[in-house]
DNA sequence: TTGTCATATTCATAAATTTCGATATGTTCC
DNA sequence: GGAACATATCGAAATTTATGAATATGACAA
């Protein structure tokens, strides 16, 4: 079994970020907020609240939880903030995830 | 943006089993259950509950939640149940995703 | 500049869900 | 039967989620 540090309690830093990235991938709202991108499309708040049953501020909540774990990106222009998909950060995330698995698992 | 079935509501059927592996791998305490297990090691919940500071019946609530992602397998032998990673599952599931970023992110 | 929309976030609150431990129940082995 | 292990159930606490109202910021016209 391995043990990192004295006890079960302590875990690689390197698998902080990826707890993020999980929670956030792990919620059903986000998944369908998620999959409405199409390749390399900027979507913005009240877009996404338009085609969704959730409240624009509830959308809002998600979208930087999905921020927060480097999902997405996003930028201020005018009256409107931009989203879009962090494809570099998912596809390092994922790969490095599925590295370890291969080699520890 | 991608509409799928008449509004956001609904989500593609293969990202379902998906949402479960995420909100799984998504919790600390799962994690570090996870991280324990050495390369094709089987482990039981009292190991498992021995050195975590969670209570046995906790351990245990989180193994069923990973089990049920299909996480990890497991297999009653006598008193004990075994508990083992999912490898193939995990190399599947992960890959898919990567795919499906690499190709329409 | 001032006022008015339009957008997004923050806040306060309520509701729902999750988490966790204690206890009870079920299995298996002796 | 009794001991050892795992699971199921239940309630309290903690966390997450959802919402409308309030706030902040920017665009634009008068």
């Amino acid at each position: 079994m391995k043990l990192f540090g004295t006890n079960i309690s302590s875990i690689p830093p390197e698998w902080k970020p990826l707890a993020r990235v999980f929670a956030a991938l792990g919620d059903e709202h986000r998944q369908r907020i998620l999959l409405l991108f199409e390749k390399g499309e900027r979507l913005n708040v009240g877009q996404i609240a338009a085609v969704s049953t959730l409240a624009r501020s509830t959308v809002s909540h998600h979208l930087q939880i999905l921020h927060k774990a480097s999902v997405l990106c996003s930028e201020k222009i005018g009256k409107e903030v931009w989203f879009w998909i962090n494809r570099n950060w998912l596809e390092k995330t994922l790969g490095n995830v599925l590295n370890y698995v291969q080699q520890n698992c």
